[in-house]
DNA sequence: ATTTTGACGGCAC
DNA sequence: CGTGCCGCCAAAA
């Protein structure tokens, strides 16, 4: 696994509950801006679901991947609702609310190294 | 080695 | 505010 994959994870990762992040603030928290559309196939590819919180990544309009391939609601949607992150649409968060970037403290109260495993494991 | 294609982003219309 | 186009970088064909 190429490091590149390996940074993203960590800064993902980092996203607190209730909060997303852009796939370009990701490529630019990892020292590399022009690369967002990378992270983006990192969330795709990313390996087991709840070892990355990918749902919490959105593109910068604040839109996210509501429906996989199949055309089928994603679980994402419901993620982020049950999360209590603001949307606008059925495909939108409200990143006027929730938008969260790396480097900044970590919001208090909110550890990160919550067991998303457990958390997926609910569903 | 060359072409195609993106879970992106920014700017123009 | 929605759409289109181009620019970026790297992996896949």
């Amino acid at each position: 696994m190429g490091a590149f994959n390996d940074k993203v994870y960590a800064v993902v990762s980092q996203i607190p509950e209730g909060y997303v992040c852009t796939y370009g603030d990701v490529a630019r928290a990892i020292g590399q801006p022009r690369k967002a559309l990378f992270v983006g196939y990192a969330m795709r590819s990313s390996t087991a679901p709840g070892a990355i919180p990918c749902h919490r990544v959105v593109f910068k309009d604040g839109r996210f991947w509501a429906y996989d391939e199949e055309g089928n609601p994603s679980p994402q949607k419901i993620m982020l609702e049950r999360e209590g992150t603001p949307l606008l649409d059925d495909d939108h968060v409200d990143l006027k609310k929730c938008h969260w970037t790396p480097g900044t403290t970590d919001v208090e109260g909110r550890p990160t190294d919550i067991d998303w495993a457990a958390e997926m494991g609910d569903f």
